[in-house]
DNA sequence: CTGAAAGCGCTTACAG
DNA sequence: CTGAAAGCGCTTACAG
């Protein structure tokens, strides 16, 4: 059970017959080492299976090359994995942790930051919080510590902030009404949630805009972001009243609530009704029927947000925000029959 | 910009006007100290906002309080997300992130392991290795860089190991069977997926025991786990085939392939044919029909394997392994109507 | 009850 | 090209 000792680099420099001056250059690379001295270096730290102490290293260098990623929700509140769809922030999730290795950082997940003293025991560089709320306590937080961050997401309390990489709210809307608009939908209502996340403000926003400029009679229904699974159909229910020949759910769950509500009411989609949702899933891909929706890119925004913290923790100056195009997929249920 | 530098111990030591070593004794709670020097190191160290170094800690104490979780798939894999459930995994990985922090460590998330390298770089004391397949190489990884591992789920060539926490396959996969034949079913298929976890290869040996049992004739669909969403869809289709009055289908995937291979085929849910999935979701419970589904228990089944894996690190013997009950959740899709 | 000293395993000026 | 020494910020015998 016990394991061996585990090598130090002294004992890597006294079988290569060296200082450990000299077995720290060759591993890391650095000042002038003969080829021969390198080589036998090389030899025996293979052979010991040397592999040098991060702690050690991070206590000289000062750097913990460890970042965190703080997601909007606990395992306990539920409801919010819904807000948008799980797999969104699954895949998120994961490609922030491979983005980090290709940065040679290794990915701290936090829980739910309570106290001040909640994020005291982590050792990272820095952060990247999802889906910040306008003044972002959490934000503050880190504020506090001197630990940069990175918002997937705008802060809108913070419009200077140029820290942020963000789904491009505005310009996915719009595809999103233009396409619905094609396929020949008059009355588009907007079936959303009420909650003061950067995607779905600026959805809100949009969608707005374009009623105006289109001359279409703005149809908005908001929910309460609680109460999920029971609020959704009564949601769509309120919105299927106003008799819309569209509508755009942006948060999965009041999709699938529609298409319910839909159905118990005898309203064929995409019949009498063109859905489109606001999230790429494999239930939009595979459901009943397919649904037209956007792919928010979350692979592509992690790399995003993991290069901009990294160039932020390291000081390069060449940071900045990024928006992230989203990209229409149009399936069946934004697509009229005959 | 530029944070006012971080307190050291020794400034703490010297605002008090005590040596760094009372101070240590004071924070940390060791040795004798006044009450009244205590009362002035934490006046101090409050006052200069100190945090002790974590790095510096564990250098001394040669522990990170730091726990790896590995996932079975990464961001790329995306079909294996889906082999049981999205949300399990979700859920699963934000109550071990919890868990974690309620016994004081910290959660790295590990990317895909696919060098004995890859590992080397992350510092923790152990990890959690989510479904494991037999003789799986990410096991050997860590034993050979003696890090203890515990799994969620068993390792099956492993069967003396007893360091696992694992949803009890056997009782849930008959707790499933009993009540689709108290529901009136004869003949219950079971449609799953060619994966070597020990939740689909004890439940496929359930299946076999309880058909066997009530001299009922075993129905077997196995898929493969690639080309998930093609594949549901005509994997079912053969199921039916068959025709079952009753389904099984523990992923998430092929349960809905199945309601959607039924519909096309006319075969309606549940008056003709009785069906449940192997694990409970948001679309398990509102979908149409809502499904029967087992509840797996995945915020127990974190809690769990965060406690034994701290046992093994802390060298506590009282560790073993911990069967988890599924819960069955009997809904529409399984309730004959009439 | 309190503190000086050693040491955890590295890296990096600095000297040779 | 190579190495002795200092130091990153802690904790813990040990001495007083």
């Amino acid at each position: 059970m016990a394991s061996p000792p585990r090598p130090r680099i002294r004992d890597v420099a006294e079988v290569a017959g060296v200082s450990a001056t000299t077995v720290s250059h060759v591993l890391n690379g650095k000042g002038r080492v003969d080829e021969a001295t390198r080589a036998r270096v090389i030899a025996a730290a293979e052979r010991l299976g040397y592999r040098p102490n991060s702690t050690a290293k991070r206590l000289r260098s000062g750097r913990a090359d460890t970042i965190g990623l703080l997601l909007p929700f606990g395992a306990a509140a539920e409801h919010a994995q819904h807000i948008l769809a799980v797999e969104f922030y699954l895949t998120l999730a994961m490609s922030v942790v491979e983005a980090a290795f290709d940065h040679d950082q290794a990915l701290l997940q936090l829980p739910p930051l309570r106290a001040p003293e909640d994020l005291r025991r982590f050792v990272v560089d820095g952060a990247i919080v999802v889906d910040p709320l306008p003044a972002d306590p959490r934000l503050r937080l880190f504020d506090q510590l001197g630990l940069p961050t990175v918002t997937v997401g705008r802060d809108a309390a913070r419009p200077a902030d140029p820290w942020w990489v963000a789904t491009d709210s505005t310009a996915g809307t719009r595809a999103v009404l233009d396409h619905l608009a094609a396929a020949g939908a008059r009355r588009i209502a907007l079936l959303t949630v009420d909650i003061e996340w950067s995607w779905f403000v600026e959805g809100r926003r949009a969608y707005t805009a374009w009623t105006h400029d289109h001359g279409i009679e703005p149809i908005t229904i908001l929910t309460r972001p609680d109460r999920l699974d029971s609020s959704a159909v009564e949601a769509a229910t309120a919105a299927l009243d106003l008799e819309p020949d569209a509508v755009y759910a942006p948060p999965q769950w009041l999709a699938t609530g529609l298409l319910k509500a839909a159905k118990e009411r005898g309203v064929r989609v995409p019949d009498d009704l063109l859905v489109s949702v606001g999230v790429d899933s494999q239930l939009a891909r595979t459901g009943e029927p397919p649904l037209t929706a956007l792919d928010l890119a979350p692979v592509r925004t992690a790399r995003e947000a993991v290069d901009l913290l990294v160039q932020r923790i390291e000081g390069r100056a060449s940071g900045g925000s990024r928006l992230i195009p989203a990209e229409l997929r149009p399936r069946r249920s934004s697509t009229p029959s005959g």
